[in-house]
DNA sequence: ACGCTCTCCTGGCCGC
DNA sequence: TGCGGCCAGGAGAGCG
């Protein structure tokens, strides 16, 4: 579900929600996600007071008094605030409950995601600390991009998806910036010119850009704040559309495995 | 260091 | 209707 896009559009959903919030305690549903969750947060938590919610990558960061809970929604999480009262329904694995009544309630049926306590500053722990460059800070340019991907051999569709690399960009947003960009996702990255790189440090930014104004691509599941879901989804060019005629040329968008995970282009518009 | 594969987990869809 | 197989927005681990 949620690449950088959705993380930011959930950030901004439940931000104005919970910020200022005091925690009253944590409902443990389930015993481990992608990590184990720790049972000392029933401890640790109550009585903190929320002092923001950031991200990092694909990371949301809620900064408490002493430290900060590091959430990550893996491939199906969500968040959402709803009344403490709420009935529970399935995957519904965290309940981060406010002395307002309100809770911070978190869902994944895949239980890919993570979340974890740290103490004192939740960008230097060690999940975060080899992450690159976030694409739409002005640090992501051309000129790094090329530089990086000399003598690299690895097709340049997942050299793009390494967050050590740049952090953010996953399996559609890859797919649509590459085709923005003209370049054919299974060109080795090593052999990718400094303009085409210009290009797509650009059309990453903008891909991204446009779907955060768009409230993030739902495909199944993924849900705003207030229960509506994404609207990028009509703007993907190429993303999910095998078969079907390229929006510039009228080819067929071709798909294609690559590194593991589904890739779509246009075989006449990227070279 | 690099490139590649496997793995965690659940649900939905497709074909038989 | 049931069942097996495959696929899904992520990314860490482990291998050669």
């Amino acid at each position: 579900m949620p690449e950088l896009p959705e993380v930011e559009t959930t950030r901004r959903g439940i931000a104005p929600l919970i910020n200022n919030k005091i925690i009253q305690g944590i409902i443990l549903r389930t015993a481990k996600l992608r990590r184990p969750l720790d049972p000392e947060l029933t401890n640790i938590l109550p009585g903190r007071k929320i002092h923001a919610v950031e991200r990092r990558a694909k990371y949301l960061l809620v900064r408490c008094d002493g430290g900060g809970l590091l959430l990550h929604l893996g491939m199906s999480g969500n968040l959402r605030v709803v009344p403490a009262s709420t009935t529970v329904g399935r995957h519904d694995h965290v309940d981060l409950v406010f002395s307002d009544g309100n809770c911070l309630r978190f869902n994944d049926p895949r239980k890919f995601g993570v979340l974890l306590w740290t103490v004192g500053d939740p960008l230097t722990h060690p999940l975060l600390a080899g992450l690159g460059p976030e694409p739409l800070a002005d640090d992501l340019t051309g000129d790094y991009l090329y530089r990086k991907s000399r003598s690299r051999k690895i097709a340049v569709k997942p050299f793009i998806m390494d967050q050590k690399l740049v952090v953010g960009v996953g399996n559609i947003y890859a797919s649509e910036a590459l085709f923005r960009a003209g370049v054919r996702p299974d060109r080795p990255a090593g052999k990718i010119s400094r303009r085409s790189y210009d290009l797509l440090a650009e059309e990453i930014r903008q891909v991204l850009g446009e779907a955060i104004a768009a409230g993030g691509t739902t495909i199944n599941d993924f849900r705003q704040n207030d229960g509506k879901p994404g609207y990028f989804r009509q703007q993907l060019r190429v993303y999910g559309r095998a078969g079907e005629p390229c929006m510039a040329c009228e080819s067929r968008i071709i798909s294609q495995r690559l590194g593991q995970r589904s890739t779509y282009y246009c075989p006449q518009c990227q070279k």
